[in-house]
DNA sequence: GCGGACTGCTTACCT
DNA sequence: ACAGGTAAGCAGTCCGCG
């Protein structure tokens, strides 16, 4: 059967290859992997030789589906087969008919599919809406991300582990089993786990691409659907030092310079973008990874509508479009844009060290270099500067993924041998698919009936608690009244990360919460009208549980075990992270009503439970005499405790809740404000600020300054009488804001407001804030305004009180506005501190006037 | 018409 | 397309006062 895919006839055979992607190949109408070669750096392509079919699976039994009209007839029908499947909402076996069709989009998706027609007929209908090659993934239980052989055969079979891993994982095997007597269940996905995490990563062969294209309307992004003009720049870039440019040569422009280029560049000119454009398509085809920023929707798309506007054939066309992204025919395209603005990967990866997901933004932030700065429209710059914009542009993209030892690549082979997803799924997608794709995948192996939403929802979706917040769903975490003052000596002990142990602990699953037997309804959620199963274990309370232990128990010692070498150690760091991405998300997907196993009642018990366990600690902590001053979700603050009393503290809360209570810190001293404010210094003098509002982004740098410089004071107060001269220290730097503001010595970038644009302009209906009167103006006066921009504005005298930096003068400022805002900058650490409030303000108004 | 009390929206943060 | 809880600033509304 024909393929837009070169399928490789001569696959090596017995080589170990790195499965990254599968997908559907529609014309040959069978899956089809991408396996790469780390010695040869290339992809092979390998089509099913099993026969795999599309299906899904209904209630109705054969005689009743043959009775109805359409089925057998239809197109895509293939054939029924009964199936006995475990259905764990009701807790039995049941008998299905798995209804067997040719093709993807005959089981759902198309007008008139199968699905459809069951559906209509009365007949329930289970994992009709898994893609297909998620689908094939599961049935042959496949691990992308790991290696894979080629027989002589023909057959495809995971390649066999390196017996130095072999023997490493029978170690981790034992110094796990310590920690927990560990079911034969457990025991078995353990072995099936740990090789994923101890395989290392080839540096993967690869190339970053950027485009420039030219525009008559120098503030218009152009379309890339409609590719009306040229393609007047391509910067390509691989991982092994190759690095090209093309340049299409134009007469309206001047060169410019070309040693501003470096010498280890090839640029190369073009009187013909077809031929330009050629000559990207054969490079791209080398290679086994594409890696772009923003491809997806600019670069790739462009491209490939370009090169149809100039002729080219399909089939001389390298990319494929799909309906969500752009792939390619060989390789595999990974569009860090999407990646990087996955929240996960953003907090708990990067540790939200860039808040903008612009290359700029994400540059600046994780490689400490960022885009080159233009001074006029791309289409007016001399060729040689043009270039060496697109150029960097191209090597920012390969750096991403190369910076600090390939972690990012790591980081995402991790990922996709965790959920079982191919990487081109994966970079494009959040965590809710990653956990929904590595519980399919569990389910398909254990024969378990994939729930469909609302039958989950019936069964497990009553609420029994009130949020606090209007418009959520039900409640959360506790936090305790912080008493107000300065506190020194305060040990912090926290549970260790709290949800996911409940989840562990309490057996807490979709199928476990709310199960029906009668007799599990006395194991009571407290708080709640819950119960959880006691007869069978939970499945997600088997896998987070296993993912906690190997990353506290495994993962985390051998990240900072000093007898390891240290590249083996920075592996198991990427490890360790790679795992809590997972685990965090383990409590939260749950409550979320796009999660298609959506679970109230269990998101509901795991906060519940949660507040049981910091309640019943703090009762115990009351009762042995220890002073908690303050807590938050997991944590208690305790001032100035016995360490034998502490001690305890610890004992009774593990044995009595079964959840790992531990000093998480220990500060000199912590000055608590409000509640999710504090400041708190450790021992070394390192400053711990949470929540002040001289540490939030959207502040201006002046205060930001002011307030760090304060910090500088605080880190050496080592006791009461310290305070105190601490506290004249404060009161100059206020009154030297005052004076500077005064004086109009501050600039406008000083004075900057920086606030995130979260929509479209026009969806702020309800309310104007200033960020979005500033950005308005913007708009107005012709600047292209995008949700995710950072609006920069000041507060002026008049008008709107507020102007872009922009387009604001120095003298419009409306100082009394900024006292105010120093004036409770202040007034937190103040608080804090318990310095007398009024008094201070006086004393330094005075002062200033 | 004005200003204070209040509510609700918005952003950025904490766990 | 993970969750809920909190602070702070400000926009908008209501109501009483005069």
């Amino acid at each position: 059967m024909p393929s837009r895919y070169p399928v490789d006839e001569n696959i090596p055979l017995n080589k170990p290859l790195m499965l990254l992607a599968v997908t559907y190949d529609g014309k040959a109408g069978k899956a089809l992997l991408k396996l790469y070669d780390p010695e040869e750096e290339k992809i092979y392509l390998w089509h099913d030789n099993t026969g795999h079919k599309p299906y899904f699976y209904t209630d109705l039994t054969p005689d009743e589906i043959y009775r109805i009209k359409g089925v057998v007839t239809h197109k895509g029908f293939y054939k029924l087969e009964v199936e006995e499947k475990y259905d764990l909402l009701h807790n039995r076996k049941v008998k299905v008919t798995k209804v067997i069709a040719r093709d993807p989009l005959s089981v759902g998706g198309s007008p008139g599919c199968l699905r459809d027609i069951i559906a209509r007929s009365g007949g329930k209908v289970w994992e009709a809406k898994i893609k297909y090659h998620n689908c094939y993934i599961y049935d042959r239980q496949l691990i992308p991300g790991m290696f894979y052989i080629v027989t002589p055969e023909g057959e495809l079979k995971p390649a066999p582990l390196n017996p130095k891993i072999l023997k490493d994982i029978e170690q981790l095997e034992k110094q796990l089993k310590e920690h927990a007597d560990m079911p034969t269940e457990e025991k078995r996905i353990l072995r099936e786990w740990l090789p994923l995490f101890e395989t290392p990563v080839p540096d993967i062969k690869r190339l970053a691409i950027d485009i420039e294209v030219y525009s008559p309307y120098p503030n218009r992004l152009p379309e890339p659907h409609r590719a009306l003009y040229p393609v007047i720049c391509v910067a390509m870039v691989d991982n092994k030092g190759f690095k090209r440019i093309l340049v299409l040569k134009r007469n309206d422009v001047e060169l410019g310079n070309r040693e501003i280029l470096g010498d280890n560049v090839e640029i190369k000119f073009y009187d013909d973008e077809y031929e330009l454009i050629s000559d990207v398509f054969k490079i791209m085809s080398e290679y086994p990874v594409i890696l772009t920023f923003n491809g997806d929707n600019f670069d790739l798309q462009y491209l490939y509508h370009r090169a149809l506007k100039l002729g080219f054939r399909m089939d001389e066309i390298p990319l494929i479009i799909g309906r969500d992204f752009i792939s390619l025919k060989r390789g595999v395209h990974i569009d860090l844009y999407k990646f990087f603005s996955n929240r996960s990967i953003q907090v708990y990866a990067f540790k939200a060290k860039y808040r903008e997901t612009t290359l700029d933004a994400i540059s600046k932030a994780l490689l400490n270099e960022g885009k080159i700065e233009l001074d006029r429209p791309i289409s007016e710059l001399p060729i040689y500067l043009l270039a060496k914009y697109c150029l960097r542009d191209a090597e920012l993209t390969l750096k991403l993924t190369t910076f600090n030892n390939n972690l990012t690549l790591k980081l995402m082979l991790l990922f996709i041998r965790i959920s079982k997803m191919s990487i081109e799924d994966l970079t494009r997608h959040g965590i809710s698919t990653w956990i929904k794709n590595l519980l399919y995948y569990e389910h398909r192996r254990k024969g378990y009936l994939i729930p469909e939403q609302d039958e989950l929802l019936k069964l497990k979706g009553i609420v029994t608690t009130k949020a606090i917040i209007k418009g959520k769903k039900y409640m959360g975490a506790i936090v305790l009244e912080p008493r107000k003052g300065c506190y020194f000596r305060v040990y912090v002990l926290d549970f260790a990360s709290l949800y996911p142990s409940i989840i562990k602990k309490w057996n807490l699953s979709y199928e476990t919460i709310r199960c029906p037997h009668e007799e599990c309804k006395s194991n009571k959620v407290p708080e709640t009208t819950h119960w959880v199963c006691t007869k069978r274990r939970g499945l997600m309370s088997i896998m987070t549980g296993l993912l906690r232990d190997m990353r506290v128990y495994v993962y985390k010692r051998k990240a900072k075990d000093k007898s390891l070498p240290e590249e083996l150690r920075a592996w198991y760091d990427v490890v360790q992270s790679a795992l809590k991405v997972f685990i965090n998300a383990s409590y939260g997907v749950f409550g979320s009503d796009k999660f298609p196993l959506y679970c109230p009642s269990l998101a509901e018990s795991i906060t519940a439970i949660g507040r049981y366990a910091i309640r019943k600690t703090l009762e115990l902590a009351q009762k042995l005499g220890l002073t908690v001053i303050y807590g938050d979700t997991d944590s208690l603050f305790i001032h100035n405790p016995d360490e034998n009393k502490l001690r305890r503290l610890i004992e009774i809360a593990r044995e009595t809740l079964g959840i790992d209570l531990e000093v998480d810190k220990v500060y000199r001293y912590v000055a608590l404000s409000r509640k999710k404010n504090y400041l708190g210094v450790l021992e070394d003098g390192t400053i711990d600020v949470k929540g002040l509002v001289g540490k939030k982004r959207n502040t201006p740098e002046f205060l930001k300054q002011a307030f760090n410089k304060t910090l500088e004071y605080l880190k050496g107060v080592q006791s009461y009488d310290d305070f105190k001269k601490a506290q004249d220290k404060i009161m100059s730097i206020i009154e030297e804001c005052y004076m500077k503001l005064k004086r109009r010595e501050y600039s406008l970038i000083d004075l900057a407001f920086k606030v995130m644009l979260s929509k479209p302009i026009e969806e702020y209906t309800k309310h104007t804030p200033p960020h979005v009167k500033a950005a308005k103006q913007l708009l107005a006066y012709g600047e292209h305004i995008m949700p995710g921009d950072i609006i920069a504005y000041v507060k002026v005298r008049g008008g709107d009180g507020v102007k872009p930096v922009k387009l604001a003068r120095i003298d419009e400022i409306d100082e009394s506005k900024y006292l105010e805002y120093v004036k409770t900058t202040f007034e937190q650490i103040i608080d804090a501190l318990g310095i007398d409030n009024r008094g201070i303000w006086q004393t330094i108004l005075r002062r200033v006037s």
